[in-house]
RNA sequence: GGAGAGAUGGCAGAGUGGUCGAUUGCGGCGGUCUUGAAAACCGUUGAGCUGCGAGGCUCCGGGGGUUCGAAUCCCUCUCUCUCCGCCA
């Protein structure tokens, strides 16, 4: 969430940001305003009279010490009327407060000064585009009829054990995932990331920490019983081992990685977009996390979409990057750069990585701050972006890399997998 | 699942109704000493809100209550640990 600082600060940016994510907040802001002003009013109200209250009671305290035991029961009963007014004052506040709060909630970040205007993906900036598209031999085959004749990924057999959306890799399909994701946390690691294996369920305050929860509490799976979330990225759990920091300094910068299965209930999405492994429940995914000084945070991105680059590149798929315009980008981002690979048999592009740049917005809410040099203490910027999700670029490879022969499993990837065709 | 104990500042750990936002130790920071470092010694060291400032207010797991006054008493929730049982 933004906090009042900067919503206050500058009112007119504040609105001319929020415009290019289409949000008009110029009302909402007046309401803000007001609402932050009434608060400090009534707290200062309120402040006084505890003061008063705390200086009685120490009175009444002095006076029984010296058994002034008259003089002490007449001023307790001064602290009756200040009381009933300060509950009074305690009860306008939290409403205030929670009133503010809901205001603050709906505002999304603001995007960054580059981030083109649009409202769709069709207004995506394209920043790069390498097409080294493949020519595919006749009767090439979408990636699902590849999995079914190779045997490599059984959906069906998913559907019985659980649902759509929950596939079972076999044999060199199993091989394949596991291979990519030690081929990805090796290179992240290579890059000077830290691995961590996070538990893959979070409570409720992990949720809100990163902001899954409340809005998109329906996009996760919830095992009521114990109240926990299956986590629908390794960014909720990640990210949160910062929740309730304060760094120093000399801190920076964090750089995390992790795998974890990530689960999402993707609730309202069917259609033609979901077949095979272009859209699942469950899916294999490596995260890159990065927590930075906010001078050095869009360097830090620069940094985390060269390195996501590298993994597409020496995979050898077709792909392409998009600065996303305001209208695409997530509620929490700043600055986000979407990876899409090109899939020839399907004839279109699959978002494969998305890399953002969160500024202070995750790092209020998770009150994740550092102290600087200046010994105060203040938000770290908070990053992370995918490196990279398994489905869509296994079926990119499937796809792109189909021969008369069989698959043709990439160089890079072969002393992981052992072997460098799926036959 | 059963029984018990506990939750206090970065960490350890005192504090059972009144100058306690909190003794002390460790750690951190600054300094003295030293060619430099260590040791020793001295000082300093939580967060948030508010105010030009002096200052004021809030926070001892969360919420509620008793009281003139609560870290301390009561209720409630959550979490952690120990033992037993079960178990990868």
């Amino acid at each position: 969430m933004l906090t009042i600082k900067q919503i206050r600060d500058d009112k007119a940016y504040a609105i001319e940001r929020l415009a290019v994510k289409g949000v008009d907040a110029a009302p909402a802001i007046a309401r803000i305003e007001e609402l932050d002003d009434k608060r400090k009013a009534v707290q200062a109200k309120l402040d006084t009279l505890l003061a008063e209250q705390n200086s009685i009671a120490k009175e009444v305290g002095a006076l029984f010490a010296q058994g002034k035991r008259e003089e002490a029961n007449a001023a307790k009963e001064r602290t009756a009327a200040l009381k009933e007014q300060s509950k009074g004052l305690e009860e306008e506040l939290r409403e205030i407060n929670s009133k503010l709060t809901a205001e603050i909630v709906l505002l999304p970040n603001f995007p960054a000064k580059i981030v083109p205007e649009g409202k769709t993906a069709e207004d995506n900036l394209v920043v790069k585009i390498v097409e080294d598209i493949p020519k595919l031999p006749e009767g090439s085959l979408p990636h699902w009829e590849l999995a079914k004749k190779y045997d490599i990924i059984d959906f069906e057999l998913g559907v019985k054990l659980t649902g759509a959306g929950f596939p079972v890799y076999k044999g060199k399909g199993a091989a394949l995932q596991r291979a990519l994701i030690t081929f990805f946390l090796d290179r992240n690691i290579a890059a000077g990331y830290n691995e961590v294996m996070p538990p893959i369920m979070v409570n409720e305050a992990s949720g809100f920490g990163t902001g899954q929860l409340p809005d998109k509490e329906g996009q996760m799976y919830h095992a009521e019983v114990d109240n926990f979330y299956m986590i629908p990225t390794a960014e909720v759990p990640v990210t949160n081992i910062y929740r309730d920091v304060i760094l120093n300094e000399s801190d920076f910068p964090v750089k995390l990685t992790a795998y974890t299965p990530c689960f999402r209930r993707e609730a309202g999405s069917y259609g033609k977009d979901v077949r095979g492994l272009n859209r699942l429940h469950q899916f294999d995914k490596v995260e890159i996390v990065r927590i930075e000084h906010p001078d050095r945070s869009y360097q830090a991105l620069d940094e985390m979409v060269a390195h996501v680059e590298s993994l597409v590149k020496d995979l050898g798929l077709p792909y392409r990057i998009l600065r996303l315009c305001g209208g695409d980008m997530s509620f929490t981002s700043a600055l986000t750069y979407d990876f899409e690979v090109y899939s020839e048999a399907q004839g279109r592009w699959l978002e494969v990585s998305s890399v953002s740049n969160f500024e202070t917005f995750q790092a209020n809410r998770l009150k994740l701050r550092f102290k600087g040099a200046d010994k105060k203490t203040q938000l770290a910027h908070t990053l992370n972006g995918s490196s990279l999700a398994l489905p869509r670029i296994v079926a990119a490879l499937l796809e792109n890399n189909q021969t008369p022969e069989g698959i043709r499993i990439p160089e890079v990837l072969v002393p992981y997998t052992h072997f460098d065709m799926i036959r």
